[in-house]
DNA sequence: GTGATATACTTCGTGATATGATGTATTATA
DNA sequence: TATAATACATCATATCACGAAGTATATCAC
C-alpha cells in the first residue's frame, strides 16, 4: 500500500495497540500485522517518537535471558488517539468529496 | 489538522477536483477550500507531480490576459483515484482497530 | 551439537512530500 | 491610487515510512 497514506495513522495505531496495557515492540509488530504490516525500522522509530512526546513511558526488563522494553500509554498519548478521532472526521469529509459518496460504509 | 493525515488523500483529492471537467489550480484551491485548504504552493507542487505521472494533461491559455493552465485528468489519473479506493479499505480496516469500533459511521 | 528460525532491539541512509516564505505579474475594486 | 483578488512559480525545511544491515540470545529440528 501506498506508504503516504500510512502517515498520520501509524503512530495512532501504536498508541492504540499499547492502550489496553503495557506492551512490547516485537509484540506489537505481531499484533498489528492483521490491519498493516510494518517494518521493525518503522516501529521502533514510531515508537522512539511517541516516547519523546511523551506519550508513552518506557521500562527495560529481563525475559529469558534477553532484554525487553515494555510501554504504557500516558494521558497525552491517550489525547492523541481522542485528538485523532476528530481529525478524522475531517478526512471522512474529504473522501467524501474523492468519491462523491459515502466513504464510510464501503 | 495533522499535515501527515493528508498525505496520500491530498494529491487523488486534486485528481477528484479535476475529474468532472477541464479545470485550473486557482480554481481547484477554491472549489476544496470547504473540504481541506491547501496552500498553493502545495497545491502547484501537486500539480506538477500529477503532471509528471502522466494523469494530468495540460494546456495553457490566456483568459481576460493573464495566462492560466487548464488540466485534464487522463485514464491512468482515474485509474489512481479507483486503486485509491481499494487502499481505502485497508485504511479503514486500521481505523477499526484504532477506535475498537466502526470506524465509518461517525 | 549444529544449523536454522524466532525473538528483540538499533542505526543509517534514502526518498517522498506538505508547507511557509517569497517572488512575479495582471486585473478588479474601493 | 492603493488594496485586494487572481494566477502561477521556486526554494528551503521538516517530517517520516521503509529497506538494509547489524547485534545478540533462545529455541527447535535434524
Amino acid at each position: 500500500m501506498d506508504a503516504q497514506l500510512k502517515r498520520g495513522v501509524l503512530d495512532v495505531c501504536v498508541l492504540a495497540a499499547i492502550k489496553d496495557g503495557e506492551t512490547y515492540g516485537y509484540k506489537i509488530i505481531k499484533d498489528l500485522a492483521p490491519y498493516t504490516e510494518m517494518s521493525e525500522s518503522t516501529l521502533y522509530t514510531i515508537l522512539k517518537r511517541l516516547e519523546g512526546a511523551k506519550m508513552l513511558t518506557v521500562r527495560t526488563a529481563e525475559h529469558s535471558g534477553r532484554l525487553r522494553k515494555y510501554y504504557c500509554i500516558t494521558d497525552e498519548g491517550i489525547r492523541r488517539v481522542e485528538e485523532f478521532r476528530e481529525d478524522w472526521k475531517e478526512i471522512l469529509a474529504i473522501i467524501k468529496f474523492i468519491t462523491k459518496e459515502d466513504a464510510s460504509d464501503e
